[in-house]
This record gives C-alpha cells, sequence and structure tokens, in this order.
RNA sequence: GCCCAUAUAGCUCAGUGGUAGAGCACUCCCUUGGUAAGGGAGAGGUCACCGGUUCAAAUCCGGUUAUGGGCUCCA
C-alpha cells in the first residue's frame, strides 16, 4: 500500500506498486503528457519506475534542469540510433550530456562529413515521428559483455569491463537500437524533436592522443523549438563578442601567414596593452616589486640546469650560433634566478620580488592556436618572488589579494580558481611537493575562497593556483596563476645567507597576474564586447567639427586635452556630423565631442557618449576633469553620473 | 600534432568547367550639412601557394600553408 507524498506535501494512497507515469496521470493530463522522469525520494527515475513502498514524488518535466538533462541524454541516443541504422558497422562509444546540449563519439570506418549529419538529423526525426518507447532493462555483467560483442561493439565492451563488479548494468532499448546507459532516459522518442546537430570533430578514445580517434557528433537540444531557436541566436550574438572580429573592426590588431600565433599589434591595440602594462607597473612599485629585463635567448646548458630542456623542450624554439646550442625563451624564471644571484643575498633581502613583462615564444601545437588568446608569442605580466619557507604564507596571501583587487579592477566576477597538483612529468622531490602543494592550498583556505582541485594539472616544477576568466562562448582560460617551487633555485645555485650565516636555498614562486598580456586583451575584448571603459579605451574622445569654420577651434580643443593626458583624436573630414558620430560610436570611442558655431562661440563643447547619450554643452575645461576622473575611477563613468 | 571544414577586392560575401561580381571601405568631384550612413564618378583581384586533369580551372583532383570548430596540450 505505497503512500505517495508530493511535493506541495499532499499525499496519495495506491492500492499496490505504481508506476511514476500513473502518478504523474493522476495529478493530471498536461503533467502527464509533460512528464519525462520522475524523482523518488530524490533519485531520478524513469517514468516507468515502479514505486512500490512509501515515498516522496517528484514528476520531472523538461522544465527542470534534471528533464532537460534527460531531453538531451536521450537526443544523444536518438542520434546514436539514426548513425547505426544509416552507417552500417558504426560503433558506439559515449555520449555524454554536456553545456547545452551532448555529444556522441562513434567509431567507423570513414570520416563523417556535414552532408551526413544533415542525412542524421533527417533520420532521427523519422524516429522520432515513430515515437519508439524506450525500455529499460538489467544484464550481468558479463553477459552484456558477451551481448555487445556479439553486436561487434568491441568500444561498449570495452567500458563495461570497466565498471565495478557488483554493479547492476541498465541497458535502453528504442526500437532496433539498445545501448547501454545509467540512464534515465524520457519515455519515448516522440518527447523529442527540438535539436540540431552542430559540428564533426576528431575525438581521442578515452581521451588519449595515443589512441586512435573516434568521430565526435555535437548536437544541441531543448524542451521547445523555441528554446532551440533562442539558442542559436545567443550563439550568434556571442560570435559578435569574438575578440578576433571585434580585433579587425575595431583596428587592434591582427595576424598574418608568415608569423602564426604571433601578433601584429596596431596603434589602437597598443594603446591598450600599454595601459594595462602601465597599470600593472603601478601596482608592483606599490607592493614592492623590482622590475627587469632579462636576454631573450639564453644558452642551452642554463635550461639543461633549470630543468626545461627535459621537461619542456617540445614547446621550445632553439637555435645554434657558432656550434653552441641556445633557445629562446618559453618562461622567464631562469632568467630571474640568474638576476638573483648578482651579488650575495642576505634573509635581510628577502622576500625579494623580482618581476618583468617577459616575452616568451612557445612553439604551441598549430591546432591549438587561437587568436590572442592562445599565441606563440605572448608577454607575461611575471614576478618571482624570492623568500623563506617561513615567508611563504604571506606572500601568497599577498599575491592572492593583489590579483583579486586587479580583477576586480578590470571588471571580472565571474572568476573561478583552481588548484592544480603534482604532473607526472615534473622535477623536485615527493617532499618538496608535499610541501608547495600544502602551502597554496593552506593559503585559498585561510582566505575562505572556493577552489577545484585539479590532479595532475601543476608546472613540471611546482604546484599552482590557478585564475581562470571565460570568453564571450563560456570557454575558460587561465590567466593569473601562482606557483610554488621548491626545487629550481637549487638546480640554478641560488642561495642566501640566514641569520646564523649558514647558505640556504631560497622558495621561489612563480606569479603573473593578468597572465599573458595578449589573453587578457582578448577576455578584456570579449567581456566588454570592445567597448572598453574609459581608463583602456585606445581612444577616448573624438573631437569633431560641424563645417570647416570650426576647425581651427577643433584642434585647439585637441591639442588641450592631450596636454592633459587624455587620449583624444580629432575628425576634420568633410563629411555631415550625423555620419561622423555613427562611425565613432561603431568603433566604440566613448565620448564624441562635437564643435559647431554656437561651441566656438561660448568655448564649450557638445558631448554625446557612445551610448547615445546626450550630456549638452560644457566647458572644455571641466570634459578634461570629468575625464581624467573617470580615468582614475576606472570602470565608472562620471560623467554620466551613474 | 590529430579529425572535420574553409581560403575570391581593405572588410563582409555571391560566383558548380567557357572574358572575375555586389555592398561597405578607398580616391576624386559636388555638397559646409547640428548628433548612427548626402550625391556623383573612379580605381582596386596571379580567385592563399605549388602541382595535376582538361581544348579550357576561381570552379575538378593531389599536396603545402594559414584560418575556423573540436580533440590532445597550455598563459
Amino acid at each position: 500500500m505505497p503512500v505517495v507524498t508530493l511535493p506541495d506535501g499532499s499525499r496519495r494512497e495506491y492500492d499496490g506498486p505504481v508506476s511514476v507515469a500513473t502518478i504523474a496521470a493522476d495529478i493530471g493530463r498536461g503533467l502527464a503528457r509533460a512528464a519525462v522522469g520522475g524523482r523518488v525520494d530524490g533519485e531520478l527515475v524513469d517514468t516507468s519506475y515502479v514505486v512500490d513502498e512509501d515515498a516522496t514524488v517528484e514528476i520531472v518535466t523538461p522544465k527542470d534542469d534534471d528533464g532537460l538533462h534527460m531531453i538531451r541524454h536521450s537526443t544523444a541516443h536518438l542520434m546514436a540510433q539514426a548513425v547505426k541504422q544509416l552507417y552500417h558497422g558504426a560503433q558506439v562509444t559515449i555520449g555524454p550530456v554536456i553545456d547545452d546540449g551532448f555529444y556522441y563519439d562513434f567509431a567507423y570506418e570513414r570520416t563523417f562529413t556535414p552532408e551526413d549529419l544533415e542525412k542524421i538529423e533527417a533520420r532521427m526525426q523519422e524516429l522520432v515521428e515513430a515515437d519508439y518507447p524506450l525500455e529499460r532493462s538489467v544484464m550481468p555483467r558479463d553477459e552484456a559483455i558477451r551481448f555487445f560483442e556479439e553486436m561487434g561493439e568491441a568500444y561498449k565492451a570495452e567500458i563495461i569491463r570497466d565498471i565495478p563488479e557488483d554493479e547492476e548494468l541498465s541497458l535502453y532499448r528504442q526500437g532496433d537500437f539498445i545501448d547501454l546507459c545509467r540512464g534515465p532516459h524520457v519515455p519515448s522518442t516522440g518527447r523529442l524533436g527540438a535539436f540540431k546537430l552542430t559540428k564533426v570533430a576528431g575525438a581521442y578514445w578515452r581521451g588519449d592522443s595515443n589512441n586512435e580517434m573516434l568521430q565526435r557528433i555535437y548536437g544541441t537540444a531543448w524542451p521547445d523549438r523555441k528554446q532551440l531557436k533562442q539558442y542559436l541566436q545567443r550563439l550568434e550574438e556571442a560570435a559578435k563578442r569574438d575578440h578576433r572580429r571585434l580585433g579587425r573592426q575595431l583596428g587592434l590588431f591582427h595576424f598574418e601567414e608568415d608569423a602564426p600565433g604571433m601578433v601584429y599589434w596596431h596603434d589602437r591595440g597598443w594603446r591598450i596593452y600599454r595601459v594595462l602594462e602601465d597599470y600593472m607597473r603601478g601596482l608592483q612599485n606599490e607592493y614592492g616589486y623590482e622590475e627587469v629585463h632579462t636576454p631573450q635567448i639564453l644558452d642551452r646548458q642554463l635550461w639543461e640546469k633549470s630543468g626545461h630542456w627535459e621537461k619542456f623542450r617540445d614547446n621550445m624554439y632553439s637555435t645554434e650560433i657558432e656550434d653552441q646550442d641556445y633557445a629562446i625563451k618559453p618562461m622567464n624564471c631562469p632568467g630571474h634566478v640568474q638576476l638573483f644571484k648578482q651579488g650575495l643575498k642576505s634573509y635581510r633581502d628577502l622576500p625579494l620580488k623580482i618581476a618583468e613583462f617577459g616575452v616568451v615564444h612557445r612553439n604551441e601545437a598549430s591546432g591549438t592556436l587561437h587568436g590572442l588568446m592562445r599565441a606563440r608569442r605572448f608577454t607575461q605580466d611575471d614576478a618571482h618572488v624570492f623568500c623563506t619557507e617561513g615567508q611563504l604564507q604571506g606572500e601568497i596571501a599577498e599575491l592572492i589579494e593583489m590579483t583579486l583587487r586587479v580583477y576586480a579592477d578590470f571588471g571580472f566576477d565571474d572568476l573561478s580558481i583552481a588548484l592544480s597538483l603534482r604532473p607526472e612529468v615534473r622535477v623536485g622531490s615527493d617532499d618538496a611537493w608535499d610541501r608547495a602543494e600544502a602551502a597554496l592550498a593552506e593559503a585559498l583556505d585561510r582566505k575562505g575562497l572556493d577552489y577545484r582541485t585539479q590532479p595532475g594539472e601543476g608546472a613540471f616544477y611546482g604546484p599552482k593556483i590557478e585564475f581562470v576568466l571565460h570568453d564571450c562562448l563560456g570557454r575558460s582560460w587561465q590567466c593569473g596563476t601562482i606557483q610554488v617551487d621548491f626545487s629550481m633555485p637549487g638546480r640554478l645555485g641560488a642561495e642566501y645567507v640566514d641569520e646564523s650565516g649558514d647558505k640556504r636555498v631560497p622558495v621561489m614562486i612563480h606569479r603573473a597576474i593578468l597572465g599573458s598580456m595578449e589573453r587578457f586583451i582578448g577576455i578584456l575584448i570579449e567581456h566588454y564586447e570592445g567597448r572598453m571603459p574609459t581608463w583602456l579605451a585606445p581612444v577616448q574622445a573624438v573631437v569633431m567639427n560641424i563645417t570647416d569654420r570650426q576647425a581651427e577651434r577643433v584642434q585647439e580643443i585637441e591639442q588641450f586635452l592631450q596636454k592633459q593626458g587624455i587620449r583624444v583624436a580629432s575628425d576634420l573630414r568633410n563629411e555631415k556630423i550625423g555620419y561622423k558620430i555613427r562611425e565613432h560610436t561603431l568603433q566604440r570611442v566613448p565620448y564624441l565631442l562635437v564643435v559647431g558655431d554656437r561651441e566656438v562661440e561660448e568655448g564649450s563643447v557638445a558631448v554625446r557618449t557612445r551610448d547615445g547619450i546626450d550630456l549638452g554643452h560644457m566647458p572644455v575645461s571641466d570634459l578634461a576633469a570629468g575625464l581624467t576622473r573617470e580615468e582614475s575611477s576606472r570602470g565608472r563613468h562620471v560623467l554620466e553620473g551613474s
């Protein structure tokens, strides 16, 4: 006699075992139609699940996050069914749900083309029409392995072999297709339909580049067509924020075939770069850093001592001059250790903070390049803090604080933090790694920051805290990083004299806050959709005349503002004011200053923002003061009073 | 590096074997116009590069390079 308790607290009593579908139907016909699954005592189940004792039951519909998840998961199965029907001999592997959709990896004798995708999609719609029920069944492990092997599904059989022996294996059948799956799934294929296959791509079996490459088909799926359409529109909107597209439109930078992965910065882009550099320089000054500049090309022997030659060589450019091997630096650390070693260092010199806007070159695999975000030549706002082990906690804490302060100044709020632990390929003793990992974890915990740990993701010389930002399509990029290194100073012979006159090896913290200047600017462009806050805008104001009569006055104003340190340009072209306004608005210039006869007469300018807000007339000196105030307040729009 | 796709004027893109196109941008002329595109004329391309098929290739085939989306890897 199961008693079912519903989310609103109401209870229903049944004479015997009852399915989730029946419960839904008892509540209402609409709900029965919408039901894709259930939650019984908190556990997600199929609608066919039978409740045979007292339980709390929720009906899951596509409005529910779990329901949406089920739709995506079932759509992945639907795609696998279509592929199996259309392409004889194709094997299924895994097909999980991801953000906004799903994918399924297949092994097949030839590669799928975009035309295949259309065929598969059409077949999927036919399968939806057919409205096959999804039936769950259970099979013992050994039987399941045989079952899939007989079907020629070698990958599935391999997956089952890795599932713990005591676990029950469930299978889902829809028409002629049967797949190993934990489920749950929607009750029938007719519940699906608002989907689109988006791309084919290669993907390694089990994510290992030593394994064969499978074919991954990505798709997106939604409860209804309207939401699908909205999603596709969102993607189009996001594409407009793409820093590569904006970089071209706003004349910030470009790339050429002759230098893949290396940026040609234009005047306007380089201005942003310089603002960032000056900002960091000011901050580092405040925190007591030295700024240095070290050689670009260093003898191979130094890289051998540091461990780079052994562990990082694939990513290094090297060259030979007069029978000597050299490498172009992929990191700044060895150079900074060489600097530290100049002169005898005392414990009184510690912590010693050495910063450099260090240009590094890394031979990134060609397929990984991505505009400013992933380049082969980039500049790190790099620094190395040499300290004693006792100073470590305090220094890490300061670095975390400094990093968070910087991100706040740039207006980033969706920051995530990760702690990456020792990788397989590494230098240093396990004991040193234990201490380094513990130091970083402790610092994060003390600050009460949320972070996820990533085993195996650390740098070869030490674990790292990663500060991760996101681009317009939600892809994540590591920017800031703090790494504790107990190895490299010793390997390169760095020492200081302690209180009792003994020589000791310092601990070294590697840190970058923006990470790479290039990547950070890429993120900034996408974050602001090119509409840089005034303090970062390459051109902060454009002065324009209405007729030739005001040309001279415009130039006067331009020179005046320039002297106040404002990044200003003038536009004296023989064009109508509307044309000029439009052009500079599209160029995202924060303030547009118009000078006509009226303004000449009263010594003012008419001010309009790039958002189309008319701020009226004001004396040129007031405007300059306002711009300067806004500049120092970073994100805020002082002139608009917001 | 691996898989799929793409490469035509400065930009965005048409052009499926027979003399290379559009819009915007650019140059010149007219226009001096008050807040998101005034009008007219002109110039501009070895169709990424190398090779092949063909009477004939931007177009078909192969290779190279770069780019885009993934995978692996990373700031």
